[in-house]
DNA sequence: GCGCTTATATGGTCTATACCGGTCTATACG
DNA sequence: CGTATAGACCGGTATAGACCATATAAGCGC
């Protein structure tokens, strides 16, 4: 034991180095990400890797193997291995508003402020919020654009007692999601969200752009803050025809 | 190359054997299910198993490997291998399918099989399961209801090389998540999303007992193994009436 | 040109061996 | 008696090599 506060010293000075089989696994996701390699495009043979980063062919594998169960990669016998297709996964690791994931498909977000004003809240927003009916909270209506063209109408109601000068923001530029984080330092991680398809009401299809018949995709989503309290409840309606939802289902764990 | 005649009758005798990984993988399963060794016991030690099953360590490991990824067993070092808490960790663990999710809702979960063959793999769904084009696959199209009442159409594929006997399972009776997990021993542990809101085509009104025009949500999943391997590749076609899609998001961890 | 064999590359499986650091215990020492 | 320490055993990592089945392209015979 006469090493023992050294070890600790050590350890505090820097972790140990990991194994081989990982930093190979760091470093090949690294080179995905950099773009190195594209979605489905073949990455060097076991034995290539083996003479390039100086490893039996075996420790090449298990740092494969490790990004194959992580879904980074596939392999087809006799043919090669391959990088998978980008996972929704990692759109996942934040809890993104409407900006930042139009953002994420590539589109330029826009907003028409459609109502903003504070009311009295109605039962069922109430409820969701957990606040006593009819106290004051805040009603946002905006439609949604991406590119110009309307893809949702969405309604978000937030507590005014919690943000009594959220209104002075201009909406149709700032991203509510943004103003929440900086200006009120909120950390947004959990949300519970509720899906379904309807035939678009007259509403909707005006706003929307719609031709009747067509169906919109209807989201209720309650947004609560690391605390576990409610920030904004949100009604939203996408077109059906211009918004695919995705997401990874994880179990377990 | 003696056997080489005897092992290509074998072949089309029957499948290829599994390798001896999977074979010793399968025997502890069976030992832990046979209640050979209780949770939380140790199983005898890498070297130990390694002469008693006459393979070197290193096969050993890889069937050892493999369990604990599928949370049947946990390793501790200097300890030694031990079997994990049973039933309800694993139930965490693994995906719901149709019939424990409406089970879960409070229903009754049937099911009429519309179609289940094998057909060569169409583009998509081929490279959904990155088999290669035309490579036989298993189309299991199914009427799920709830409570007698049609609730959606899901047509299911499988690669059919890996699942040669599953069509002899009547699916109008057993789940198919159910017949993966106890028959082939797979832990359903990712899946991908994707949800689409769409007007009810004419066999989807039809199927469905629609009144047109109406609002289906339409379902992509890529349902992966504990290895990272895609299992299943299913195409549903949700009523909007009668099915709202919940789920909770968490972003980070 | 078309079909067949052959060569070559790939990932998958398996062996045999070695050393590491963590864990436990029996034994020798103070 | 308490405690070091040596050693046995554990899983984790790593090596070097072998053979398999699959996939693809090159070469060959017709």
């Amino acid at each position: 034991m006469v090493y023992t506060g050294l070890y600790d010293f050590m350890q505090l000075q820097r972790q140990a180095p990991d194994p081989l089989y990982l930093q190979i696994k760091d470093g090949l996701i690294a080179a995905i990400r950099a773009g190195d390699y594209a979605p489905h495009e073949r990455l060097p043979s076991e034995r290539e890797l083996s003479e390039q980063y100086a490893v039996s062919r075996m420790t090449v594998r298990q740092a494969l193997l490790s990004l194959v169960r992580d879904g980074v990669i596939y392999t087809r016998v006799g043919k090669g291995t391959f990088v998978a297709a980008p996972k929704i996964d990692q759109q996942l690791r934040t809890l993104t508003g409407f900006s930042q994931d139009v953002q994420a498909r590539g589109g330029r977000p826009s907003s028409r402020v459609l109502d903003a004003r504070v009311i009295g809240a109605a039962p069922e927003v109430a409820a969701a919020l957990r606040i006593t009916p009819q106290s004051e909270v805040i009603r946002l209506a905006r439609l949604r654009l991406s590119d110009d063209l309307p893809l949702a109408v969405e309604t978000a109601y937030l507590p005014f007692a919690r943000f009594p000068a959220l209104l002075t923001h201009d909406f149709a530029v700032e991203s509510l999601y943004a103003v929440l984080e900086h200006q009120y330092g909120l950390a947004l991680t959990q949300a519970e969200q509720v899906l379904e398809a309807v035939v678009a009401d007259a509403e909707e299809v005006r706003l929307l752009e719609l031709t009747a018949p067509a169906a919109v995709m209807r989201m209720q989503r309650l947004t609560v803050d690391s605390d576990g309290e409610p920030v904004e409840y949100v009604l939203s309606s996408y077109r059906g025809d211009r918004y695919k939802f995705r997401f990874a289902l994880q179990a377990g764990r």
